[in-house]
This record gives C-alpha cells, sequence and structure tokens, in this order.
DNA sequence: ATTATCATTGAGACCGGTCTCAATTAGTGT
DNA sequence: ACACTAATTGAGACCGGTCTCAATGATAAT
C-alpha cells in the first residue's frame, strides 16, 4: 500500500533477458552488438527488446567501455557568429563520425574555462576542443592531456602545448589587410580588439595573451612600421569586449579632429558596432573613413558601401579540428599537427583613400 | 612484460579511501558531499584526495542517482542568430542554476530529429528542450514524457502536448506587421517563409505543420483579407529553406513585372537573403518595394535604408523556457504552463507607399 | 554503574551496462 | 562411433560512484 508507482523504471537488459527467456549476457550481445548469437535467440531478443520498449542506457554503457561518444567543446562566446559557425563546422563532423557535442561557453574568462574543463572531464567526454582564452595559465590544458584525453586547440595556438591545433594565418593576414590599408594612403590606422588588458592601454606585445589577437596585432604593427608610420603601437586600442564597450572606444575614438583615417577590426561584433558609430556621427564610409573588420559576417555585404573584410574558413576551421580530434579519438598517434588555413581578403567598398587632412602627415 | 602502461586508470574514491585509511563507504561521503563524518576524517580524506589528484567520476555518479545534471537541447539550425540566441539565454539560465546543456540540432528534420531526442534520452538527461519541427509526429515527444523525464516546448507549440512552453504572439504580430504594410498603401504583399511542403506551393494553413509558421501566416492572411486583399494566399511561399533556395525564390518574386510592392520575411536569413537580391536587381528600399523582416538581427540596423523588423525577444525566450524546465526539475508539479512573450515592432526605414503601378489595383 | 541515544564508520548491495571465462552443444574428420 | 574443434550460451565480476543498514564507540540520562 505505501509503495508509491515505481517511477516507471526503465526496461534493462535484465527484463529483456526474461522476457525472452534467455541470460542476461546474451540479451546484452544482442542488444550491445557485440558477440555472436544464433539466428534464432537473435531475432527473440530484439522481438522482447521491442515488446518492452527497450532503451539503452547510455550512462551505463559509457562507465564500462570508459567511452561516451561525447566531444566536449569549450568556445569563448558562442553568440559571436565566428564561433556559432566555427561550432556547426564541428558538430557537422562530429555527427559524421558518430559523436555528440557537449558545449560550453567562457565568456573568455579563464576560470569559467576551468570549471568547464573540469566538468566536461568529470562527465568523462571522449576529447576535447578548446578556444584557450590565455596562453599564461594551461594547467587546467595539461590535466586534459595528463587525463589521456585527446585535445585539441582551435583559433589559437600554444606553443607550450604540444597538441593538434588548427588556426589561420592571422599574423599574415593582418599584415594584408593592413597594407591594403596603407597602399590606399592611410597613415593614421587604428586596430581595435577585444582582449583586456591593463584597462585598454596597449604597452607590448607581451600582454597579450590570446595568439590570434597578438599575432594580429604584431602583422598590423610590422606593416605599419615598414610604412615608417611612427609610434603605430599607440593606435591598438583593447578592451572591446562588449558591444557598450566597443560603442565607448569607437566613440572616443572617432571623436576628435585627430581621429585615424581608417580602422581596423578584430572581429565582425567589434566592426558591427564601430560601423554603427560612424553611422550615428554622421560619417561617410570610405570618404571620412575607411574600414576593414575580420570575418565576413552577414551583415557585411548589405551595408552601403559594402565592408572590406578578412575571410577566414571558419566552417572548416572547426570542421578541420574536429576531424583532427576524432582521428586521434580513433587511435592516431602520429605526432600532433598544426594546421593553418589560408584566409583570404574580400575587398568590397569600404576602403578608400584617407580626406586630404592626413596628407601633412605623409612622410 | 607484455602488459602494457595501465592507461592512468584514473583515481576513484577507494584509491582515496585506501590512502586516508578509511573505508570506501566514508570516502565517498566527504567525496560525495552527502553523509557526516568527523572532522578529522573529512581532512583526511581531502588529503589524500588531493595528494592523488581525485577527480570525480559524473557517470558514475549519474547513473545511481539517476540525475546527470544535463539539459538536452534540439533547435532547428544552430546557425540561425535566433537559435543560437535563444541557446545562450538557455545555457545562461542553466548555468545560473547548475546545470550544463548538451546540444544537437535537428535541421529542421524530423527524422534528424527523432534521433537526437533518442539519444539524449540515452544519455539520461534530466530534461529536454525542443522546438519541434513538426506537429505532425510527435510521437517521440510523447516518448519523452512517457519516461517520466520533463519537456518544454521552444517557440513552437503543440496543442496536443500539455507541457510548458514559451511562444511569442506570432499571429498577432504578423497581423500588426502586415497591417504596418496594409496602411502604407500596399495591396500585392509577399509572405516568404522557410518551412518546405508540397515544392513551395501554398494550398492552405493544413499543410503547415509548424505553429509558429502557420499563426505568421495566419495572421497575414487575416489582415490582407480584412483589408479585402483578393486571394492573398497566392502571395505566400515556402520553401525559403536556404540561401540558395532564397535566393532563388526572391529572383523570381522580384523579377516578373507584376513584383509584390512589399514583403514580409519570416525570418532574419530570408530577410537578408532577400535584401541581396533586391540590391542586385538594383531595386531601392522602400522606393521599388517595402520590406519587413522578424528577428531584429545585427545586420538590419546597418543597411541603408534599416530594416523594419519584428522585434522578438528571442533571449527571454530560451532564459524563460530554461527556467520553466529547471523549475520542474526541481519538484515543482503545477499544471504546464503556456507562456506568450510579447513581441514589438521596430520600426526604421524599410516601410514605404507603393511604387505608383501599385494604385491600380486598389480597392 | 547501566542502559538508551546519537554520531561515526564500515560492509556490501545496487545502478545498467560490458566483458571474460568456463560450460554446453553442435559440427567434423577418420 | 570417438576424439577434437568451433560456435553458443550462461554465470558472474567489474566500472565508480551512491546509499542502506548494521556495528562500533562515545556521550547522556537514570
Amino acid at each position: 500500500m505505501k509503495k508509491a508507482t515505481p517511477k516507471s523504471r526503465s526496461v534493462t537488459v535484465s527484463d529483456v533477458a526474461r522476457e525472452a527467456k534467455v541470460s542476461k549476457a546474451t540479451a546484452a550481445r544482442v542488444l550491445g552488438g557485440y558477440g555472436a548469437v544464433s539466428d534464432k535467440v537473435h531475432a527473440d531478443v530484439m522481438a522482447a527488446a521491442k515488446a518492452l520498449d527497450y532503451r539503452p542506457n547510455e550512462l551505463a554503457r559509457s562507465m564500462t567501455t570508459g567511452k561516451s561518444g561525447i566531444i566536449g567543446v569549450v568556445v569563448g562566446d558562442i553568440e559571436n557568429p565566428f564561433f556559432s559557425l566555427a561550432v556547426r563546422g564541428i558538430s557537422d563532423a562530429a555527427r559524421a563520425a558518430g559523436f555528440n557535442v557537449i558545449l560550453a561557453n567562457s565568456g573568455e574568462q579563464i576560470e569559467v574555462e576551468k570549471a568547464a574543463v573540469r566538468l566536461l572531464i568529470g562527465k568523462r567526454v571522449d576529447g576535447l576542443i578548446v578556444t584557450p582564452a590565455e596562453s599564461r595559465d594551461i594547467s587546467h590544458l595539461r590535466d586534459i592531456y595528463r587525463s589521456g584525453r585527446p585535445l585539441a586547440l582551435l583559433d589559437r595556438a600554444l606553443p607550450d602545448l604540444d597538441v593538434d591545433t588548427v588556426t589561420v594565418d592571422d599574423r599574415d593576414v593582418a599584415m594584408r589587410a593592413t597594407r591594403i590599408l596603407v597602399e590606399a594612403g592611410h597613415r593614421e590606422i587604428a586596430y581595435v580588439t577585444a582582449v583586456d588588458a591593463d584597462g585598454g592601454r596597449f604597452r607590448d606585445l607581451t600582454q597579450i595573451y590570446t595568439s590570434s589577437v597578438r599575432e594580429r596585432i604584431e602583422g598590423f604593427l610590422a606593416v605599419c612600421h615598414d610604412a615608417g608610420i611612427a609610434d603605430p603601437k599607440r593606435h591598438v586600442h583593447l578592451g572591446a569586449t562588449s558591444p557598450e564597450e566597443t560603442c565607448r572606444i569607437a566613440t572616443k575614438l572617432l571623436s576628435p579632429s585627430d581621429r585615424p583615417t581608417a580602422i581596423l577590426a578584430s572581429d565582425s561584433l567589434i566592426g558591427l558596432e564601430i560601423f554603427k558609430v560612424i553611422l550615428a556621427l554622421g560619417l561617410s564610409v570610405p570618404k571620412d573613413i575607411s574600414l576593414i573588420t575580420f570575418h565576413d559576417a552577414d551583415w557585411t555585404s548589405v551595408t552601403s558601401p559594402p565592408i572590406t573584410v578578412v575571410d577566414q574558413p571558419v566552417y572548416s576551421l572547426g570542421k578541420s579540428v574536429a576531424e583532427l580530434l576524432i582521428r586521434r579519438l580513433q587511435g592516431d598517434t602520429r605526432p600532433a599537427e598544426r594546421l593553418v588555413l589560408p584566409t583570404s581578403i574580400i575587398e568590397r567598398g569600404s576602403v578608400g583613400s584617407p580626406p586630404k587632412r592626413s596628407l601633412e602627415t605623409a612622410g
């Protein structure tokens, strides 16, 4: 009487075995699809399973096999189209190989990233794909490695960590983008990026702990330097971590009379926000200011003028890193691979020659 | 000699117990944080755990407790900003309550959706959030319900399924949007949506199995009808399921001389593609054609002119549905709730009066 | 001092699968 | 017909936790 409804206990192999009048081991063999059984028994068990509506408990299965069939992915921000496209690439590749994806986003905060990694390891994911927020503190990533699970890095390399890595040629493409601006005659070029360090004040590259960001700045500075632009560092603006911050930075950047004649935006979210500010201030692209943004986001092709962009193979980035990881999961023991995907620049209409004022500075 | 390296077997409670010289049960109590133990033993076990670098196996934990701490989410397409924003809302709410999210996308295909649901149930997720692709075939959703796991519906209601549901007032907002167009003088208004049925030919509402889509069309037709527009059904275009298809539809729609004077796009991906075609054809918005799109996507505010949009509270949609599900997970037994979130229209510059040609048709 | 009460602890069953190993049955060669 | 190998099947250990229940020791009440 006291015994409440048995909470619909799920059907187990034992239940099926009993129904089919065979041993648990035999039922498990056909249900799990491993051992060999006679045709008759196979049919009996399948019939019993169907009759009872048996559903395997993947949890129990993973516990004994040690494999979960899940790939853990930790990205900076799912909402950023860059990441959502990369994640799409990852999950397509994963599904094609029979794996599932469990997603966590770090918000680019190292502590959140660590917690996410710890949790995913706890859940016994088969492997992890991470876009490390920092290169300083990678103890949690070493832990993954130490736990025997393969790790692959997406978009950001870590020189100290010898694991499969897929990045794009950030440094090179940043140079090409900057060169386009320089060749159009610009001397006052601002670079706006998301990473936050020392309250947005850029001193030197050693304060940037995200490899892709650092490489881009490196490329930018190199070309500026080659072009004889004095102290290009002052044109690097950090801290565009949210639309609000970006708006603040862009407004400050564009208001004074000594504003740059061109801006290079480090991702499409930043580029969009800057473009909005440009619009709001009544400035015209490219007459008053030229603009190039990283990532060929959808909005960049429908503005007037359409925006010149750095087109990274984002989907491939995700697909490739997943494929690399899966290969490892399947027993590949080749040394770690570092794939660098080529990037192109799509020249549209947002780059022009600087307004005359800038000629005074020309060397 | 033959015995290979023990593949770094992970540290278990038993190992910690041995190290701390207590029983497995006692070690488990402090490690699992449940029973009561003396301070000394607690300290000993913690020390041993730290020394051995113990990491709990969540899999084993979930298997005994029956709870995995995971919410399964099945959406139509992660890449669609609508869904990625909703997922962001879900995962924020989930994390706040200590849950994790495992994501699967169905590509709006019912079979893929079924497989995803089956898999997630197999993984013993605590609850599921689904955007059902079809209202016809919901056997798999009933299964969830039957398995004792709570289910919550996102963006699309299912009249036959009495579960927590969060939607927006699609019908009403579609009416408001259509009315804006009608009041601007339009009589030839096209409605373009993604759902695919009968090769894109729209006959009547019974062929639409996605509630949100149906409701929007319903609202659209109702207002057209009230305005005395003859046979508005011919203006409903289905099948805009990919950028390519949308482009095809839009090109066909916009080329002939009897093209509509206004278009209502059912999501931002469709709106974007249509806008691109408009641009490519050299037409001008809103002089030649007026455009309203669902979803306040980022690109809609930076075009010239900026686009009038239906602004759905997408983030809240995700957040609310997750909160509802979590409440249920925590033992709430109230009857299923059907939340309908209010939607607004942001009027920007893409609606104008129709070009003169349309006056001939005016009633 | 003696017994009842309570806090700690240990032993071992259990979750639902996989998998090893031995036992049983069937098939083969001579 | 008889020994021998191959194919099936069953019993039970195991994965790494949780959790029940009984045993132990200590403290409190009589």
